[in-house]
DNA sequence: GCCTGGTTGTTATATTGTAACATCCAACTT
DNA sequence: AAGTTGGATGTTACAATATAACAACCAGGC
């Protein structure tokens, strides 16, 4: 993390990308515990493999990764661990890319706000309050209850805006 | 159109919604021909057939629906047209209801911003400025260039708030 | 007439997600 | 320890959503 922590929210980077999954499932561990809740290890494992990617997986890559460790696995089992993780706020569903990602505030009742790369892919999540207001107030205004907001951001990261000059 | 312009954005009320319809068909034609793009006989089908479900429709319904007409078709020939009609930002598509919506505002290049009820299936489309500006600006804090943006909010609308305290 | 590019038809298949039921296992009860 | 219970996982089958690839068609220009 030796960035700016701004375009540095891209995780194309060279900060440790190790260290955020062993915090993130540490995170999850706790967050389980506190709620009773059972982090088996299937879950932590799912958990684990979505952290390790950089870029949002699909289930079914998952599915392939639960293979290659030698686990019997099917679909259900995925999806039933994903289902999981999503309900608890452990990892995010990008429901235009048909996948999931970490989640980088673990637990808390945010709004999901998310800029999508399209040319690496990769994806930056952000925790603008101000945005998540403007959401509540022009909901309110409708007299609509909300009770979950995700915005989701198609563009070009900084990254890719470079490599897109260099004619690539 | 008898109400606040509030609560009604929710097309459950009892406004001409036929007139709506025949409106966005019409709109579609001119913007088509300014534009140069065949609005041909299958594609202003496909929208009349967004517009006319009160909900956002999935991509068989519609299909199911052109062959009630007596066409034959199947499933490219859906996603052919509505592909195309999402690319003139005739129809918005709602990613986590794998679904289809007329967009009211035909044609413009502005962030899809939508209530949607979890209840009763319905879907508000808004048109929140201060919104897109707060979207721009979170994304150039990071160096994204946005290209486009989706906001979707899951909730209850007035009516089913109501509704729901009734204990159906 | 005939070429051309875009549109539609058609068949087959890929990808994503669930239903339904069996099995297992941890924790609690007795 | 044996039994009971509820949640978690295994397993099979299938549903729902979406696309690839190629053929046929058709409007407009030459």
């Amino acid at each position: 993390m030796t960035d700016d922590g701004k375009s540095g929210l891209f995780p194309a980077g060279g900060h440790d990308h190790h260290a955020c999954v062993e915090a993130a499932l540490a995170s999850a561990e706790s967050l389980c515990r506190e709620r009773g809740l059972r982090l088996t290890p299937l879950r932590r494992r799912v958990l684990e493999l979505v952290w390790r990617s950089h870029c949002p997986v699909g289930a079914y890559a998952v599915l392939e990764d639960l293979r290659r460790d030698g686990r019997s696995a099917a679909p259900p089992t995925v999806y039933r661990a994903l289902d999981f993780l999503v309900q608890e706020r452990l990892v995010h569903r990008l429901p235009s890319l048909n996948a999931y990602i970490g989640c980088n505030e673990p637990g808390a009742p945010h709004c999901g706000q998310f800029l999508i790369c399209r040319h690496c892919g990769r994806v930056a999540e952000l925790h603008d309050h101000a945005l998540d207001r403007r959401i509540s107030a022009s909901a309110a205004d409708t007299r609509f209850r909300v009770e979950q907001a995700l915005v989701e951001v198609r563009g070009l990261c900084p990254r890719c805006q470079a490599a897109e000059g260099d004619g690539e």
